[in-house]
DNA sequence: TCCGAATATAGGACAAGTCCTATATGGCGT
DNA sequence: ACGCCATATAGGACTTGTCCTATATTCGGA
């Protein structure tokens, strides 16, 4: 259901195309938002029907047409509504904490390489976000500051992880040594 | 995909029926797992469709029978397989990251309220997590430590969401200030 | 010269999860 | 006395998201 929250709250800031919606939320929004390309278009369509967008289309010569849309009035209500409504109880899955639960049979050094990939893929996003942050624009308007918020917040997490990550692997490496 | 594989692990620590299931994963994994009944017992009969485990019907006086599962061999080689895959890029999504990064029309002071929303979520969640926490069983194998790892990840995420809020919320309050 | 990437939109098939309801009974609180 | 909760399993309807493919053209690199 947020996808379509998501296209407006997009869509608001500048009407765009699905294209641009796509390229938006893999340079923006990806780390906390994936978005697949044919459910936006899907989104898309739908948000057209029941009249929160509106599109026009766009005709080039050599390229397929464009179809930009643009935000209605019950589109920004809609949008609204949902900023002012009350927050989702969080259940987000965890597919590495699930695996990591039921990982005994690997036995310590199994699980210890197990923490050594996630620690990898944990410093290589923390090492993204960086990157992002650090060429981010400066904090002028609050929009700006929100979203260079949501970078922090993958950042803070990240490290959160990865010192996790160690104190684990350090009490694992530490209890296989004095059973020695 | 990774419900069965939840499944198949805890069958795998104990033979159990659908709804013993159903309360292994709301006290100790719905953190960061949670399951829906519904999808758990057609999880469970694929498994079984599939070879994975094997049900016993127990017959009893008063209450509906039980379907006690047990995990047979296939069943152990396809979590084996599982947990030495390697782990799959890490695509969560976050709704309050979302609704964060389009909230800058709801204006300063509403963004303000929104962070102590969160804010609210999130000590809630920690305190739930200490309980649970300090009454966890002696670490002494390391099923038992692994499990207790994951109660300590969802620790080592809720303080750092907490103190990335107080950091936001404070940068939020004193440009607000400056800017009277 | 050929292959892949970028531009631009879209549909089909499928997987996974959510929500609601149904069935049947016993015990507990108010 | 009445309703709700626990025990125990299951199906229907629906939403959301994923993966793959199709279409059509242009440009750049090996």
């Amino acid at each position: 259901m947020s996808l379509l929250h998501a296209v407006l709250g997009f869509v608001a800031i500048q009407p765009m195309t699905g294209y641009e919606l796509g390229k938006a939320f893999s340079t923006t929004a990806a780390h906390f938002w994936p978005a697949d390309q044919s459910q936006l278009y899907r989104t898309l369509h739908r948000a057209e029907a029941d009249g929160l967008v509106e599109s026009t289309t766009v005709e080039q010569a050599t390229r397929p047409d464009r179809r930009l849309y643009t935000l209605l009035e019950p589109g920004r209500e809609a949008l609204e509504a949902w900023l002012a409504s009350p927050l989702e109880p969080d259940n987000s899955r965890e597919p590495f904490l699930l695996r990591l639960f039921f990982a005994a049979s690997l036995g310590t050094s199994g699980v210890i390489e197990l923490l050594d990939q996630r620690r990898s893929a944990a410093v290589e996003l923390l090492t993204t976000l960086d990157a992002l942050a650090s060429s981010a624009p400066r904090k002028t308007s609050l929009a700006i500051q929100l979203q260079y918020a949501t970078l922090e917040s993958g950042r803070a997490h990240a490290r959160a992880e990865i010192t996790w990550l160690d104190e684990l692997r350090a009490q694992l490496a530490n209890h296989k040594e004095s059973a020695r």
